[in-house]
DNA sequence: CTCCTTTATTGATCCAGATCAATTAATCCT
DNA sequence: AGGATTAATTGATCTGGATCAATAAAGGAG
């Protein structure tokens, strides 16, 4: 990351993707608009960018003045502590919307970095508002009320989860996603690195390392390196949301149904 | 709490107060309308809800249909973990609007209960949404922009903060929020009890005491039960972002400025 | 190819904050 | 008022996950 993350030129060119034909619309703000609109749309949206992994899109304290949608690759969103240290607030894939938070007060209060070759259609929110497109209005809503919700549930995992059913929830999460944008979600590459988990579950990343290979021993997940195969995404699931709070773990029935859940246990 | 949480019946009522001279109005969603606008907006707004503590607004999993602006009172959001457990997400105080979650799924994500008596005002969604108006699109959107923000400061705070770290800043921010609102900053009442304080900031409520004692010992604050004094709020500031990661902690210089702060480290 | 840097794994030890426990002080009924 | 429930404080002990440490494995640059 050293080298590339320093000072990363991005380069801005048209690609020719016209937005009518892309397989991502309908999760981009682009979802509900009709045809005349599309239009519209698409010449404010001429701008692609592509970024190499570590490179930044914008950082905490800058200007606002522009929306990314990820088109291919996937990025990191953080803030930093009064004492630099940085805080990992979501991972974000194809078709999603990066930059809502920054819309009141026109500054980012948070930071955000390609974790791998990443291509960006940037949508410069005065033209996007100049639009006075109802569609738009209601989808920008809609995605910053499905990003509080997001939220929410993170700030649950947090306060609420333990190490091991932090890691199952977000490897759920994220093949949970993948399904959505059609990729297989019982196999698939992670593009952050162990430090970038233990930074967005605050864990250590020798915690999530250990509960890699606790997983893996297990036999509900397969790894190697940053590339994951879920043997029983039903099992995981269950396991993330494992209804045995810490101190009732070590209760547990051993018998059958729950067996390779006892592995872990 | 017992008996008054159960099944409290919400009584709605008029309450005879314009908008045109609310004192809150700069706060909530019709901060930006013009008169006619206003008009509108107040006959949409008719009606209010009273709240006894414990009392619920609405509960996750329920059909999404009205907003609510906090006009007196306070109260609490929460998510509910897998088991059951709650996970308090957010305090509101006057001016808040609470519900912004639930916009896109059109169903309540989270729960909000009262945390002392408590009058609202209920804003039916699709009333709001009819009247077409610009001004409160834009102001929606800016609160949900400032919420997912919100959250982001949350999610930093419970990732990478320590148990006294977030005590402090919580009270920061309450003392921030009052002073907005008008009120004592060095003066005010904590509607939340520890085990919400600690809920909220994912402590045990023995913590969150040990912790009032340790910053009242330190002369930072005066806390006698839910009364909070704060004898000086910039150093409890500097507290709260104590730039000393909790491995340097013990190599603090005692030397003079930082004396009080010597006390709690 | 080799050297160097980065990323990941695994083991040993430690500690901040949780849990357990006992006491006090409010507030709520009847 | 008096007994009962709930909220808060304070002390003693325990533990999940952090930190420290060493090694391995994979890229990456020349």
């Amino acid at each position: 990351m050293g080298t590339v993350k320093a000072d990363n030129v991005v380069s801005i060119k048209p690609v020719k993707v016209s937005c009518k034909d892309c397989r991502l619309r309908k999760f981009c703000l682009a979802a509900d608009l009709n045809a005349v609109e599309l239009g519209m749309f698409e010449r404010i949206t001429q701008h692609r960018r592509s970024l190499e992994r570590g490179a930044q899109v914008f950082h905490s304290g800058e200007k606002f003045n522009t929306l990314y949608t990820v088109r291919t690759g996937s990025l990191k969103t953080y803030t930093l502590t009064p004492d630099g240290r940085e805080q990992i607030t979501g991972f974000y894939l194809p078709g999603d919307l990066i930059g809502l938070d920054a819309m009141s007060s026109r500054v980012h209060g948070s930071s955000a970095e390609a974790l791998e070759t990443t291509n960006l259609c940037a949508l410069p929110f005065n033209r996007l508002s100049s639009m006075q497109s109802e569609s738009i209005q209601q989808r920008l809503l809609n995605l910053a009320s499905e990003e509080i919700k997001n939220r929410d549930q993170h700030i649950t995992l947090l306060g609420k989860e333990s190490a091991d059913q932090r890691l199952a929830s977000l490897l759920v999460h994220l093949a949970d996603r993948f399904k959505t944008l059609g990729y297989s979600a019982q196999q698939f590459n992670l593009s952050m690195s162990r430090a970038d988990i233990g930074n967005y579950l605050s864990l250590a990343i020798e915690t999530v390392s250990r509960l890699f290979a606790k997983l893996r021993n297990s036999g509900l997940i397969a790894v190697d390196r940053r590339q994951l195969g879920i043997n029983n995404l039903d099992e995981l699931r269950n396991f993330a949301a494992s209804e045995f709070p810490k101190d009732v773990r070590n209760h547990l029935p051993t018998d059958g149904s729950r067996a390779a859940l006892s592995v872990l246990i």
